[in-house]
DNA sequence: CGAATATAATAGTAATACTATCATAATTGA
DNA sequence: TCAATTATGATAGTATTACTATTATATTCG
């Protein structure tokens, strides 16, 4: 697997940076340091400028790279739904059995994540809580539709498209394929969020796991 | 129902405001006000510079009832759950059957807002829109253990605890229940931006609603 | 080595998110 | 009823943000 990535360069819309990052050290070293700056003071909180200095130079470096934090947010949670489509395609690929597949896909969308060390300038546990807190943002603005008509969602969509696939081999009855893909990612998100911050709304934790909770509810939904 | 709720005020946690609104004409218009301009422009552009001319005034008499932008949207996020609660209460309390009870719930969970005029200054229907659009921002925050320590989430919560427990009721052998509670009033909001922004991954549409979907996922989840 | 390109530094602008002050209008209660 | 309180409105000011533009200095690459 990780021989398999190593060559791999997760592909981001190429409109969502102005300078590939990845084709320079500077390009790398913005991209590791917003990973850790968004998560340390929020992507409110988070500027260009304290970018800057963070990565040893100022805004004007950064700029040139990326439009605006906006984007440069759209950038690195492209770049999480991509690892993660890679993540479940390799490991489910070699899988016959639907019902089986899908529940490794439903175990890898909520697995804690562990460092990767195939990409080393991107913490992938970091980017995981970012994706938790702030990609809801990325979509919840008034630009959406033309930002979606551009393509900039499609990767994360794509995924979702996986799942839906999956669960439409399981139970091809069901109706209501593509909600409860879209359910199952979102919730992945929301419960571990649930988990950290309003304990008293969720009942996953340390012990119980939230694919637990979504194995439980996909096998009751599906028939086989 | 209206009249019951005619003289019925729905209280919003007192540190959310300076002043409170419900207590002056200007008050209200700043509410009122609010909720047209956050639809129109969204909250990311909605500033109280903005807001003092729709009400035909200024920043200054705006800060007066709120500290800023973010406590506005707590504010009105905060009514809106609450408001939802009486309906939830008042539309489920004479119902005896649990299974029908819960379904019931569902149902004004995801039912399309219609204009009620008992609160005339506050246009339900947009407020339902913000709340799917703005919510998550309102907690998806650095902040966000402080201000939940403060109570500024808890009717959001008792909410989600009313579901669990009807949850409950219908299966007590259910083991997520409050996972499954959060998920479906988290749910009935995704679905509903799906529905707007990325029709591709749901299949909640005009002829099939969210509750369609979330009372056959319930159904089969639970036992009776 | 010299030209092209990338990076860094500085400056400047309009807008935001406030705080502070003061004038005036409305209300209310002795 | 009128003085006092309180609410509102207008203006000004500050630090920060989110940029754009320009220029100087490195770096690289043919």
């Amino acid at each position: 697997m990780k021989q398999l990535l190593g060559n791999l360069k997760i592909s981001v819309h190429e409109k969502l940076y102005l300078k590939d990052p990845e084709s320079s050290a500077l390009g790398k070293k913005i991209i590791e340091q917003s990973i850790l700056l968004i998560n340390e003071i929020g992507f409110e909180g988070f500027t260009f400028k304290k970018l800057g200095s963070a990565i040893g130079s100022n805004e004007s470096s950064v700029y040139r790279y990326f439009e605006n934090k906006h984007k440069l947010l759209l950038y690195l949670t492209s770049w999480y739904w991509g690892w993660m489509e890679y993540r479940l395609v390799f490991e489910t690929h070699s899988i016959a059995d639907p019902d089986e597949k899908l529940n490794k896909a439903i175990e890898i969308i909520c697995r804690p994540i562990v460092e990767d060390s195939t990409y080393v300038h991107i913490n992938e546990v970091l980017l995981n809580k970012i994706v938790v807190n702030e990609f809801s943002k990325s979509y919840l603005t008034k630009e959406v539709d033309e930002e979606n008509k551009e393509g900039y969602f499609s990767i994360y969509k794509r995924l979702v498209h996986r799942v839906e696939e999956m669960v439409a081999e399981v139970d091809p009855s069901y109706h209501f394929s593509s909600s409860l893909a879209s359910t199952l990612i979102e919730t992945s998100l929301h419960q571990q969020f649930l988990k950290e911050h309003f304990k008293s709304i969720t009942n996953c934790n340390d012990k119980v796991s939230t694919s637990d909770f979504l194995l439980d509810l996909v096998s009751k939904i599906l028939k086989k």
